[in-house]
DNA sequence: CCATGTGAATGCGTTCACAGCC
DNA sequence: GGCTGTGAACGCATTCACATGG
């Protein structure tokens, strides 16, 4: 049940099946059904939640207590604190994306180089020149940062990002970053995606 | 050497390979080297690489020749037709995003059922009303496609885009399609990511 | 019969250890 | 010494097979 046991593999499709059972209108749902949805063998399907401790009855899985106890186990149940450094195109269209505020997710503070930028974007929450970024993410008890600055500048802000005590880096740069293994990274960018699907075509 | 026999944590390796080698300046590079950027052992790096077939010698491997060597092996040396479905926001930016048009990949068609955006957007490649698309996917021979409709219309537009010949999808609505396992699917969502990244911190 | 849950067996990817080479 | 490449050992995730329950 602690959130370390579960393999990462068994994660991935927890988060995956999550998904799955939040656009769900059913009130239950078996292993076979969600077999026929994703392609995993029931049996993994099985064994993956059973991790979760037997919640299973005869007819299935509840869904309202499947999700529920899925985002218990993967630490979903705690909201995280996001910031956006970069206001360019992208980090400033997501400032107003209303998915970043949610019960899961709560957008705190956007940073910028550009102090310009930064007073004159308006931004339903607060921007800060990116000097003061170390002092506002402890303040705010920041943990997850999107990273949204042009290449060039996507290594150093990472860097200073971490220093000011980050965890996790949503990165949309075309770049590698160099991270310490204590800090989770997620890339972002069409071009990997692409070719991704180009290698499994 | 076959695109089929290198398994599939192989191949997500030598794709984000690709990319380190693709930004690296140096003119070789060796597994140990590769191993302090990536976390992975020296060992599965040299196992995955010379699943191509033995290229290293004594100073590591070339540069130019592994990322040449990765590209042929993953099928990225051939150039794929991509088009966009959905010309709102989000597809609209895509229709001017240069690196959408490389040697690896070439954007060909927009497609949107509202037939006043496709008269009104200026683009750099044609654009259709929705009804057209099996004609002129299979006249361009489009092989991948950018879903940018809004979530109600994901699944509809996705089984129209298989059943004009696509092969392989990138999905930027918040669902999970439902699609035949010859149809390769790469999702793309922040939220996805942001909750996989709180799962993993 | 259809479900879940779980030890046992299988299969596959990673790691180890060493041979060969510069 | 450094490096690559590769069979052998290992470990872990998936699959199988079966016990249990409505």
């Amino acid at each position: 049940m602690k959130n370390l046991e579960i393999s990462a593999p068994t994660k991935k499709r927890l988060l995956y099946l999550l998904k799955i059972l939040e656009k769900s209108e059913s009130i239950s749902i078996t292993s076979s059904r969600i077999e026929e949805e994703t392609g995993w063998s029931r049996d993994t399907v099985r064994k993956d939640i059973s991790a979760l401790g037997g919640l299973g009855s005869a007819n299935g899985y509840e869904t309202e207590h499947l999700s529920s106890a899925i985002r218990k186990a993967l630490g979903l149940d705690k909201r995280r604190r996001l910031c956006i450094v970069g206001l360019g195109r992208l980090g400033s269209a997501y400032l107003n994306f209303g998915a970043l505020n949610s019960s899961e997710f709560e957008l705190a503070a956007g940073f910028d180089t550009n102090v310009n930028r930064v007073e004159i974007l308006s931004s339903p929450v607060p921007l800060y020149p990116a000097y003061k970024m170390s002092e506002i993410i402890e303040r705010l008890s920041i943990n997850i940062g999107l990273l949204c600055v042009p290449e060039a500048q996507a290594q150093s802000a990472a860097e200073k990002l971490i220093r000011s005590g980050i965890c996790g880096i949503v990165n949309f740069a075309p770049v590698v970053l160099k991270t310490p293994p204590s800090i989770a990274v997620r890339n972002v960018f069409v071009i990997d995606e692409l070719r991704t699907l180009a290698a499994f075509l």
